[in-house]
DNA sequence: AACAATGATGTAAGCGCTTACAGCAATCGG
DNA sequence: CCGATTGCTGTAAGCGCTTACATCATTGTT
C-alpha cells in the first residue's frame, strides 16, 4: 500500500542501505545522493513505516502515561505541560487512563509490553505489590507524578507544606474554629494536606476535632469533586459545629463548599473562610483563595526527568518536589496584623 | 533482552509458528500444546512485542487523536467519552496536540505516518487546503469531531440549534437587549452558535447590533476562557449598550462575565442574565444556566464511528448531530407565561 | 486394506527498516 | 607508481512476529 526504501531506492537508482543513511541523518551520504534521493522521496511522498524501524533500531519513540482521569484538570494540565516540553523532541504520547486502582496494573501491563513505549509516567498511584513489582522488573524508565517511591524518580508537590500555609493563613487571620473538606482518605496528596494542616492547627493549640474532617463519601474522582464539597460542607452547616475556617483538599471540593453556603446564606469570607488546593482557572473568577500548583512546570519536569533517566539508566534516583504558594484571593479574610 | 517466542518455543519444544498460533488464538492447535506454550510463557514472563506484531500484521492496534489543547474541559471529556468506550477493545491512544491552526498538519502528517495508526480522530479542526489533501490522500479511517467535511464521517453538536434554543429562551423571559460574547470568529462552532442566535433575534424583530457582539480579543483557545468573557463584559458595561440578556459562546465565558458584573456589582439574573454553552461540571454550581453538550457520548460515538469505518471502509460517509439541550438554573428568569 | 480427509505442527518467506561488513573507486604519501 | 587511506555505496543479516504452504500422523470411509 504504503511507498517502503525499496520504492524509493529503484526510482533514485540506489541501494536502500542509502536511502536509510539518508533519512538517518548518516554523514556517509555523498550530497548529490542524498539530494536525489530527498526529491524522490518528496515526489513518491514517502514517509518511514514506525513500527518496521522501532522493530530494527529496537527502540520506540512514545512515551506512556497512565492517568486515572483526563477529564481531571490537574492531569490534564500536567499533560500539556508534558506535551508542549515534547513537541521539541520526536516522542509521540500514549495516553492510559485507569480511573480506578484495580485497573492500573493492567493499564502499566500494556504500557510495559515490549516494544510499546521508551518510557513511562505513572500518576497517583500508590506504587506497592504487584505495581511496583511490574516497575521494577520492568527496565523501562519510570516518572512517577503525584505519587512517591524511593525507588523511582517521582515528581509532586509538597501536600504537607500546603496544608501548613493553609493552617498558617488561616491562624494569621485570627479563625478560631478550623474544618477540612477531605478527599477519599486512600488518596494520599488529600492526606498529607490534612496532616499539614492539623499538624499546624496543633502546634498553634487549636483542636481539629473528628466532627470538623468532613471525609468524602463519593469515589468519583477520588473525592475530588464539586459534590462531595457540596455536601460535605452541608453536613457541617447543619451539625452544631459551625466552622469558621474551611480548607477543602482541592478546588473543586472548595466550589462545591461555596455553593452550599450561597444557598445556605452563610457568607465567605464573613462567616466561613475558604482556602482550596490546585489553583484551576476558574478559581481565578471565583475570587477563591487557593494553594497553586504548577502544574503545567510538573509536566515539562517531568518529562526531563524521563529523558534524563533514559540517557543514564543508573543515575541516581532524583525526587523533585513543587512548593505550592498561596494566591490569597476573596474567600479569605486579611491576616490580622501581629 | 526480552523474551521472545523463539525462547517460549524452545523451551516448550515447539515450534515459533505453534507459539504465535497460541497467542492468536487459532484453534489449529491442540489443547496440550496450547497449555504448554502458556504456561511456559507466564513462567518466563513473556510479553508479546507490539511493532514486530503490527509490522507482521501490517495494522496497529493505535488510534490518534489530534485536539487543540488537552487542558480544555471539551476536549478532556470527549477523550475520556472514547477511552472508557476503547477500554473494551485492545486499542490504545496516542494524543497529539496541535494548538494552533498550522501546527494542525504536522501533527496530522505524524497521525497520519504508516503504521503509526488504525484512524485518526481530529478535533475542532477546518478540513481544507493542504489539511484536507493529507486526509484524502491517506486511507485511514478519519473521524472528525466538533467540526464538519462532507468527505469524513463526523460527529458534532448542532451548533446554530444550540443558540436558537438560547434565544428562545431569553425571547421567553420577555428581555430586549440580547447581547453576545464570541469566541474567535474563526472558530466555526462559535460563529455557528451566534448565527443561530442571532437568526431567531431577528425573526422576533429584535436587532443585535453590532455594539452588542463582542469578538474575543484572545487567541488562548480560539477565545473560548475566562478572560475572553471578563473582559468582553467589561467593555459591554462601560459602552452605553447595557444588554439586560448575555448570550456567551462557552460556559467558560460566562463565567468571565458573571465575575464582571459581580465585581461591577450588577445583579445577574435581575439585570443581566446569562447563557452559557457546554454545561461544565461547574456550570451546576455555579448556577449557570446552560446549552448542554453530551461530551462524553460524543467520545463514545466517535469510537463507534471509527471503528464501523475501518470495518466498512466504503460505506456511506455518516454526520451524527447533537441536539444541545437548555440547563435552566439561576442565571436567567423565569419564561412569562403566554 | 487402501485411500481420502482431517488435524496438528513445522518450514520458510515475508513485513520495512537498520547497520555491520564488504567492496570499490578516487585520492594521497612516499 | 604502488599500497594505504578515505569516502561512498551495496550486500545481507537481522529485529520479532505472522501466515501460506508443506508435512506427517491419525482417523474415517468404502
Amino acid at each position: 500500500m504504503g511507498i517502503t526504501i525499496y520504492d524509493i531506492a529503484e526510482a533514485a537508482g540506489v541501494s536502500i542501505a542509502t536511502v536509510s543513511r539518508v533519512f538517518n541523518d548518516n554523514p556517509r551520504v555523498s550530497d548529490a545522493t542524498r539530494a536525489t534521493v530527498l526529491e524522490v522521496a518528496e515526489r513518491l511522498g514517502y514517509q518511514p513505516h514506525v513500527s518496521a524501524r522501532s522493530l530494527a533500531r529496537r527502540q520506540t519513540e512514545t512515551i506512556s502515561a497512565i492517568v486515572p482521569m483526563l477529564s481531571n484538570y490537574f492531569y490534564a494540565e500536567v499533560l500539556k505541560g508534558l506535551q508542549d516540553r515534547m513537541s521539541a523532541s520526536s516522542f509521540d504520547l500514549l495516553v492510559f487512563s485507569a480511573p480506578t486502582l484495580d485497573e492500573i496494573e493492567g493499564q502499566v501491563e500494556k504500557a510495559l509490553h515490549r516494544g510499546r513505549s521508551a518510557g513511562v509516567m505513572l500518576f497517583s498511584a500508590p506504587v506497592r505489590g504487584e505495581l511496583e513489582r511490574q516497575l521494577q522488573r520492568s527496565d523501562l524508565p519510570v516518572v512517577l507524578v503525584d505519587c512517591y517511591h524511593p525507588g523511582f524518580d517521582s515528581i509532586s508537590t509538597d501536600n504537607r507544606r500546603g496544608g501548613e500555609i493553609a493552617a498558617d493563613y488561616f491562624l494569621s487571620t485570627g479563625m478560631t474554629a478550623p474544618a477540612v473538606l477531605m478527599a477519599n482518605p486512600h488518596s494520599i496528596p488529600a492526606s498529607h494536606r490534612m496532616e499539614g494542616f492539623r499538624s499546624r492547627m496543633q502546634e498553634a493549640g487549636l483542636v481539629l476535632p473528628k466532627e470538623r474532617v468532613i471525609v468524602s463519601s463519593t469515589g468519583y474522582h477520588d473525592g475530588f469533586n464539586e459534590q462531595s464539597g457540596f455536601e460535605g460542607m452541608t453536613k457541617l452547616l447543619r451539625s452544631g459545629q459551625i466552622p469558621d475556617a474551611v480548607f477543602a483538599t482541592s478546588d473543586v471540593q472548595a466550589i462545591g463548599a461555596i455553593d452550599a453556603m450561597r444557598q445556605a446564606g452563610v457568607d465567605v469570607p464573613g462567616q466561613v473562610q475558604v482556602i482550596g488546593f490546585d489553583d484551576l482557572p476558574i478559581a481565578r473568577y471565583l475570587g477563591l483563595t487557593t494553594l497553586r500548583q504548577p502544574m503545567h512546570e510538573m509536566g515539562a519536569r517531568a518529562f526531563d526527568l524521563l529523558t534524563e533517566r533514559m540517557n543514564k539508566p543508573a543515575a541516581a534516583v532524583a525526587h523533585t518536589v513543587f512548593d505550592p504558594t498561596l494566591v490569597v484571593r476573596q474567600t479569605t479574610r486579611e491576616a490580622i496584623p501581629a
